[in-house]
Order: C-alpha cells, then structure tokens, then sequence
DNA sequence: CACTTTATCTAGAACGTTCTAGGAGACGCT
DNA sequence: AGCGTCTCCTAGAACGTTCTAGATAAAGTG
C-alpha cells in the first residue's frame, strides 16, 4: 500500500519572516536577536515582540555556516558508564552557564570512535570534549587542527587532557587497607578500558611503597560486573585460604559490583573475611548492600576545567585530586 | 563568559576545493560525491581521487541547510538507564543500515526535555526519536509538524509511539508468580517514569484477574534504587510477617536491585522467604547475585519500528510484545 | 555655515552545499 | 540537412544566517 504523501511540515519562520512582520531589514532583526549593538530601543522591542508572537528560533545550521558559532558543544561517552554520566550532568550544568548548547555521541563497544567523532564535528560543534578510550592520539591531534578537541580521563599528549589524578586515588585506597592490617592486596583491572593502565602501574608502585610485607597482586578483568565476577570467582575458587587476599581492590563500582556477588557466592564475609573497594563512587557505591568503599573523581572540577578548556584558545590540561570515601566494605562495621 | 578565538584552524577542503583540483565544476563535484546521475566514468573517478587526495568531507550543516537532508537523527534519552543505552546501541545498528548518523540529547533528571528536543532539531536531524517521559503531548505533536517525531516506550496521542505491551508483561509475571503459590503481591511502583503507570494499572488489574484469591497492594516509589530500597525498607519493618506479601515486582532491575538490598537487609532469604522480580532484563538482572526474574522488552524489534517511523513518511505506531525471564528470583533454586 | 561624528539602519555578499535550467556535443532518424 | 534525443556538463540561484560596507539623518563642532 503506497504511503500518502508526508503532511509537508509547516516551514518554521525565517529571519526574514520576522523582519517583515516587523518591518525592518533582515540584517536589524539579526542584529536585535543577536543582542548585538546598533540597534534603538524601540526596534529592539518591535522585533522581539515579532519573533515572540511567530515563535521564531535562529537556524543553528545556518548561523554556524556563516559565523562559525554555533553554540553548541560536542561530548562523546559511553553509554552504559554512571561516570561519564554524571559528567555529562556537570557538563550540562557548565554549558547552561556559558550559554552552550550539548550533544552527545556515543561511543560504545564496537562503535568507532573516529566516526563518532565525525559526526559531532559535521553537526557544527565548536569544539569536542571526549572519552576516548582507544582512538589513536595522532588521530586527536589531526582533528585537533580543525577545532579543540579535550581530551577527558584519558592523557593524549598534544591535545588539553583533563584527568585525575589516578596514582593519588589508587595510593589513597592502599594505603588506607594497608593501614588497616592487609598485606595481602588484589586488584581486578580494567583490562583496556580508559585509566586501567595508570590504575594498574599504581597500584603495583603503592603496594610496593607502602609497606615492606604488603605483597600485590593483579588480576586481569574488565570495566563491568560480568568479567569481573568470573575472574574474581575463580580466584577464590582455587586460591588456598591461607594465600587468599584480604582485600580487593576493583577497577571501578561496577566491577566491584561483580566482584561482591563472586565474594557473596563464596561464603565470604564482607567486611570480615575479605575487604572490597571500588573505584568511581558511583551511585553503585552507595548501595546499601554494597556500601562500598570508593573514589571519588571530582566530577565538577573535572567538567569545569574541560569546559574551559574547550572554551579557551588553547585549552590547558589539568589533573584532578580524587578524594577516597570510606563506607563500610572496607572494615567499619555497618549500623 | 568570553569566547576566544581559535588559533586559526586550518580550514577544512570544501567542494570547490576538489572541483578545483580534478578541472570540474562544482555542480559535477557535486553530482559525483553524492553519487547522483549524470556523471561519466572518468569524470567520477577523477573526482572521487581528488576528494580523497584533499581529505574531503562533506559539510553537513550546508547539505541539510540546502537540501534538508543530513542524514541525521536525533536520540533523545536519559543517561543513566541501562535500557535506553540498550536502545541506543540497537538504534546505532539500524542507523548504520540506513546510512544514517545519529546525535544524542541526554534528558535528564532537571533538564528541560523540550530544550533537548530543540537542540537536536537545530543541529539539523531529519527526525527525531525519543523517551520523553514528561514532555506534554500538545509539544510533542507541535513539533512534529516540523518534522518526524516518534515516541519510544511512550504512547503519545497524535505522534507515531512505538511503545512494549506493558500490560502483557506485567500480566505474565503475575500469573507466573500466583502459579507458583503466592497470594499476596506488592509492586513498588516508577513513580512518574515513562511507562509506570501502565505497570501499575496492569498490576492491579492482574491480580484481581489471576485469581479470587491474590491479592495486590503498590508502594509508591521511583525509578532507581534509592527509592525502592527505603520504601521497602520501611515496609519490611513495619509490616508484620503474616500480612507480609511474599512477591515483590519492581519497577524495572535497578529498582529491584535497591529492593534486593532491602530484603538482604532484613535477613530474608530469596526465593524461599521472598520472591522478587523486575523489569528490562538489563545486564543487572543477569548479576549472579541478583539472578533477576524480569520482563524482557524486545529492544531490536522496538529499535527497527522505531527506525522505521522515523524513516516513513507518516510514521506508524507499533505495540511490541515483552518476554517473561524466569530466573532465580522467583522461586528456581540456584545451581 | 560646512564639517565631522554618532546612532540607526540597510543592501548585498558571503558560508558550502544542492538543485534547476539549460548548453554543448554526439548520435540516430527521417 | 533538419530535428529530436541522448549523455555529460555547467552557471547560478537557492537555503537562512552573519558580516562588511555603506547610506541616511540627526546632532555636535569650529
């Protein structure tokens, strides 16, 4: 059956539309919506009034293919993350003040991150703040050439970073287990996802400085529950109890997440038998069950200084202190 | 806040550029890019060489500003939900199929869902595909005169919605429930998430129809896991065991998560003293911990149809059947 | 008074595409 | 030859903005 033809879409009003409902020149209406100067009073009020009452909107494609300006900011994530989550939350936040304009790209599993990237650029965004866990750097720095590029949680040299500062969170986390009395450390890593490198290095360092009998050991996992819960599991599977580690170290909530199921499916006591720190302090982490001692990356400073950074000519890297939070999966008894 | 100017970018190739270099015109460049008759062999090879050679792409704001196509859609969904991102990655796939690009607007907790809308329409997007649980229906049919609007997991009077049978799922995981014995039901309810009150009316109406003797009473609660886990919390508390339901069916898994933590807190044992379901089937269900009884809504079907309105002219609506998951939760014992 | 200055406005050229209308040849048919 | 009809190509007008370079008139300055 053939399709009716589409109810051709009533055509939004134009700048020339509410020139001539207000009798005035194109170029006076985009002056007067613009805010810009040279404009009396009374235009500014009759063209206003005009474009209220025809309920004109500014063609942001139009605009940006004259001026290059078009307000609007490009953020590429994943999906699945709650910590690019409640960065794009910030970030929303920041553009609302700078009068910015966001639109997201995914980038996911098997998505390429270069042509998500393309596609942000070709929707006229000014600059692009990102994610990006394995597109190559020269990539970056290539399209860093056209128009600023930030580079977010990950270090991309020749292109601004903003990142924290993982050795500081990972060196907190140890050093507050290891105070505690464990000598025996895991950590679940990351596998290739953004920051498992540095987490990984830094935890080996921490371990080694920290104390004289603190011993590390790593796991290799993922960024989610489901690696995380099978490796975890049979770890404790096979591992003698004797050598067992006392405390686990994940690479973010989510593992943790899969780890503390790998833990419950054991039998194991949480705090009691085995400690369980998580890496983010996601909303995961303040689960009741999993109450989850975590990492907090500074998720407002971190946004800011990406926004500035995607503002200013050349933006400026920075590295963010995270701030470890201690909850009770790692030794303070529960209410 | 100031804006300052980019160091000057280097100004990306335009059409003119490779028209220049392969000895054409603009016009042919044009035709050959877009892969349009009227063409020779030799003319598009030179071209195509040409582009290549200059690293050529396509200006989408003055594709779509000339001829309103960009190839383009808009996915406005919330972040944080595991099904959206399921949505979106099946979406991607669609888009991928049909040559599409697709930007997202992130709807968020606060953010005005009608300012996303618009930012995805301003950035040129042919149509636009949406959860938007609180936008009233009157803008959503207003904008859509302007251009194809489909509603996702929302049925929208006037605009193509392309919605789960709600009522079948809640339906099924009733009569799975009272099958299994149990009289006394409660639903901690979405609150005013997108599709809660459907689940909630289905579940009244369920457990009045399943049998004379099942019973179903609703908490008020949210979306997330905070809420479900305080308001069962409480209900664990107060309520005295014999009147106690014996089969919780959250809102979707993170609810049912944060109900989970509830019940682990009140010392109950799940399936034997409790039963528990959710909703979506996302990847928490699947949590061994967990080991969710949940509904499956059929996330490649709704992506296709919704792909589909989108892409024809007068978009069709479509109602898809969900899946009930029978897992651990309700009452099969664990390996 | 003749002049600069200032404040307000406007025409028209961009921006990088697509699309319309038509031009130049080449070929075939009466 | 004359005429149509292909195929390939091109000039130039859109699309909806912003921006440059004035134009006009009122007001200030000597």
């Amino acid at each position: 059956m053939p399709h009716a033809s589409a109810p051709r879409p009533a055509k939004r009003p134009t700048l020339a539309d509410v020139a001539r409902a207000s009798g005035v020149s194109v170029a006076l209406a985009s002056i007067v919506l613009r805010e810009a100067e040279g404009a009396s009073g009374e235009s500014r009020a009759r063209v206003k009034q005009a474009a209220a009452d025809l309920g004109y909107r500014p063609d942001s494609r139009a605009r940006s293919l004259r001026s290059s300006r078009s307000r609007t900011l490009g953020l590429a994530l994943a999906l699945g993350e709650p910590l690019h989550a409640e960065l794009a939350d910030a970030l929303y936040a920041q553009a609302d003040q700078s009068g910015f304009e966001i639109i997201l790209g995914a980038t996911g599993r098997h998505r390429d991150e270069r042509r998500v990237l393309n596609t942000l650029i070709d929707a006229g965004v000014e600059a692009v703040i990102g994610v990006f866990p394995e597109l190559p750097a020269a990539q970056l720095v290539q399209v860093s050439k056209q128009l600023p590029v930030i580079s977010l949680l990950r270090k991309v040299k020749g292109i601004p970073s903003v990142i924290t500062d993982e050795a500081a969170g990972v060196e907190q986390v140890v050093s507050h287990l290891v105070q505690r009395g464990h000598t025996r450390l895991l950590h679940l890593d990351g596998g290739s996802a953004v920051s498992a490198k540095q987490r990984r290095d830094a935890f080996i360092e921490s371990a080694a400085r920290a104390s004289a009998s603190a011993s590390g050991q790593i796991l290799p996992a993922g960024p989610d529950e489901a690696t995380a819960f099978a490796v975890l599991r049979e770890y404790l599977e096979k591992m003698p109890q004797a050598e067992r580690a006392t405390a686990v170290l994940a690479f973010n909530d989510r593992a943790a997440l899969g780890a503390r199921q790998a833990i419950d499916l054991a039998g194991l006591q949480v705090p009691e038998q085995i400690c369980l720190a998580g890496y983010d302090d996601s909303e995961f982490a303040r689960l009741a069950h999993a109450d989850l001692t975590s990492v907090r990356q500074d998720v407002a400073a971190l946004a800011q200084a990406a926004m500035q950074a995607a503002l200013n000519s050349p933006g400026a890297s920075s590295t963010h202190a995270p701030q470890l939070v201690v909850r009770g999966s790692t030794g303070q008894r529960r209410a």
